[in-house]
DNA sequence: TTGTAGGCGTTATCAG
DNA sequence: CTGATAACGCCTACAA
C-alpha cells in the first residue's frame, strides 16, 4: 500500500520501515527514506502482525498463567509483567487456572494453540508435575511468585522472609508462635513457613503450624484453631495479608487484643496493610519487580538462553500489629497513642 | 500436513476441520472425515492462527482497557470478560491505562496496531471524548463499568444504588448524611452520589459531598473533611469500599465509634467486606456479571448490530457498620455481641 | 464428493 | 542501492 503510493518497490519499504537505524542509511537513499517514511505517516500504516507473524513464525506473545487475577499479589505481579512486555513489543495473554491442574493444561494449550512465543507460569504447584510437562515439551517458560523443580523462576525470597518475621518475634519475647501456612501446594507458603520454623527451632523452639486457604475466610478459621492451643500462641505469622487480615478478626472475636496480646504478621505489604485501622506488619515481597523480572527472563529463553533464576530480597516493615506503638499510619492526626485506645477494657477471654 | 499424511486434498482438510457438522456431512465422505479427523488427532494438528487471521482479516482478539488491573473491582470485571471470551473463542489483552487520556490512546493504538476485533472500555470518562473519537473511527467497542456519551455500556445502576443507601440511612433516623463521591470523571462515583442527594433532596435534606481518590488513604482523608463540619455528619456513604476501610480509619481516628456513632455504607461488596472486624455495608455490583454482559454486547457489535445498552441491578447488603448488632460474619463464635466490645468506652471526640 | 489455484501482507533470497 | 519473486498456512471460488 504504502510501496504503491510512493512508486517504490515493496522490499524497499520493508527494508526502511524495519530495520535498525544504520541498517537504513546502508539500504535506501536518504530521499527514498524520506518518501517511505512520508507515505507510512500520511497512511498511517501499521505492518500487519499477522502477516508478520505468519512469515517469520514468531508471534511476539506470550501466555501468563495466575491462579486468580482477582488476587490482589498476582494482579500486581501481572501489572509487571504487561509494563516490561509493553516495552519489549510483546503483549500478553492472562488467564486464571484456580489453581486447578486440569485448568493449567486446558490453559497452557489454549495460549500455545495462539502460537506464544513463550509462557510465564504463576501457579505452578510444588510437585512440579504440569512445568515438567512443558519443559519436556520444550517451551520457552518461566516461572513467576512460585518455583517448582530447577525450572528458571523469579521469586522473592520467602525463607529469608520468614526469618525475618521469626528474629522479629524473637526480639519481642514471643516463644510460643502459631504459623497460617497457607495451601500446601505452594511453594510460597512453604518457604515462608520453612523460614520462621527453622529459625526457632535454632532457638530451640518448636511453632505449631496450620494449613488455609489464602483468603481472609481461610484466615480467620486458621486462626481460630491456633488460638485454641494451649499454651495459647501469643504471636501468629500468616503467609498472606489476607489470611492475616482474617487472623485480626479471630484475635478480636476471641475477647483478645490483637498487636498486644496475639501479635500478627502478614506477608505481601498489600496496600490494605498500612491502611488498616490497626496497620498491619508485613513483609514487602515486589510483586511488581517479580512480574518486570519474569518477562525479562522469559525473553532471555526465548532468546535459546538458560539464564539462572532469581531471587529478589524481602524487607520486614513492622507495624502496630505485632509492635504497639509503632508503625502508625502516616498523616493520622492522633499520633501513636491510638492504639491503647482501641483496645480499652476488652474483656479478656 | 494432515492433508499429506492423510493422502487427501488440503481443501478437503479444511472443510472437514472448519465446517459445521452438518457442513461436513454435505462436503465429505463419512471415510473421507473420519480419515482426516483421525490425522488431524494423531499429528495434534492446530490451524495456524495468523494464516486464519491474515486470510479472514478476523483476529478474535479483543482489547481490553482498565484504570488498573489491581483494583480489586476491575479484575473482577476482566474475570467475566475473559471467562466469557474464552466461550466465545476470542482471547483478550488487558492493558492499564491508569485514567490518564494519554494512555488510554496510546494502549487503544496498541491494541488497534495489534488488529483487535474490538475494544472493551472499562475507564471511560464522563467527558466522553476519548469514546467519542472511537465511535468516530467505527471501532467496534463497549463501555463496561462506566458509561459515557450514549455508546453501548454494561454498568450496574448506581443512581438506584445511592437510592437503596439512601433509603436505608433514612430508615435509621440520619438526617446529617456525608458522601465520600471518588473521582470526578467516573460515571460510576457520579451516580451513586446523585441517587444519595437526590433521594435526601426529596426528604428535603441538603447532604455534604466530598470528592476523593478511590483508594483507602483517599477515604481517609476525604472522612477527615466531613467529620470536621457541623453539624457533624452521624453517616457516611462511600462510593467505593476501599474508601469506606478508610473512612471506617478515619472514623476511630477522632475517637468516634464506627457503626455507632458515625455508620459507614461502601459500595461494590468487595469479598473483604464481609469479613472486616466490623462487617462493611455495602451495594453489591455484580461486577463478575457486568464483564461476561459486556463481552455478549461487544461480540453483538463486531456482528453488526447496535444492541441497547444494560444497566444490571445492584443490592443492599446491610451489615454492622450501619446496624450494630446485624450482619455478623457467619461463623463467629461471639455473636452479635461483637460492637459494643469493639467501641467499648471509647472518649467522644 | 474432490481437486486446483490464487491471494491475504510480510520477509528473505537472489538478481540486477 | 533497488527490484522481482517465492513462501509462510489458510480459505474460498471455481472447476472437474
Amino acid at each position: 500500500m504504502v510501496a504503491e503510493s510512493a512508486g517504490v518497490d515493496v522490499s524497499t519499504v520493508s527494508r526502511v520501515l524495519n530495520g535498525s537505524p544504520d541498517a537504513v542509511a546502508r539500504a535506501a537513499s536518504t530521499e527514498t527514506v524520506a518518501l517511505i517514511r512520508d507515505w507510512a505517516a500520511r497512511l498511517d500504516y501499521r505492518p500487519n502482525p499477522h502477516a508478520k507473524s505468519l512469515r517469520t513464525a514468531r508471534s511476539n506473545l506470550v501466555g501468563v498463567l495466575v491462579p486468580r487475577l482477582s488476587d490482589i499479589v498476582l494482579a500486581t505481579v501481572y501489572e509487571g509483567i504487561e509494563d516490561a512486555a509493553a516495552r519489549h513489543g510483546l503483549a500478553t495473554f492472562v488467564m486464571n487456572t484456580y489453581d486447578r491442574p486440569d485448568e493449567q493444561r486446558a490453559r497452557a494449550e489454549l495460549a500455545l494453540s495462539r502460537r506464544v512465543d513463550g509462557l510465564i507460569i504463576g501457579d505452578a504447584h510444588s510437585d512440579a508435575a504440569f512445568v515438567d510437562e512443558m519443559a519436556a515439551r520444550k517451551i520457552p517458560f518461566v516461572l513467576v511468585s512460585r518455583h517448582a523443580g530447577d525450572h528458571p523462576s523469579v521469586t522473592c525470597d520467602g525463607y529469608r522472609g520468614g526469618r525475618l518475621v521469626a528474629e522479629h518475634f524473637l526480639q519481642s519475647g514471643h516463644e510460643k508462635v502459631g504459623v497460617i501456612a497457607g495451601e500446601p501446594f505452594a511453594s510460597t507458603g512453604i518457604d515462608r513457613t520453612a523460614g520462621l520454623v527453622d529459625h526457632y527451632r535454632q532457638a530451640g523452639i518448636e511453632v505449631s503450624v496450620v494449613h488455609s486457604a489464602f483468603d481472609t475466610a481461610g484466615g480467620h478459621e486458621a486462626a481460630e484453631r491456633l488460638l485454641r492451643r494451649r499454651p495459647r500462641p501469643t504471636a501468629v505469622f500468616a503467609v498472606n495479608d489476607f489470611a492475616a487480615i482474617g487472623a485480626l478478626g479471630a484475635v478480636r472475636d476471641a475477647g483478645l487484643r490483637p498487636g498486644e496480646d496475639v501479635a500478627v504478621a502478614g506477608y505481601n505489604d498489600t496496600p490494605l496493610a498500612s491502611e488498616l485501622p490497626l496497620p498491619l506488619t508485613s513483609v514487602r515481597s515486589r510483586t511488581h519487580d517479580m512480574g518486570v523480572r519474569a518477562l525479562a527472563l522469559l525473553v532471555s529463553v526465548m532468546e535459546g538462553g538458560e539464564p539462572a533464576s532469581e531471587r529478589l530480597d524481602p524487607e520486614l516493615i513492622v507495624r502496630a500489629s505485632t509492635a504497639p506503638g509503632h508503625g502508625r499510619r502516616a498523616g493520622s492526626p492522633t499520633g501513636p497513642r491510638l492504639e491503647p485506645r482501641m483496645t480499652a477494657v476488652r474483656p479478656r477471654l
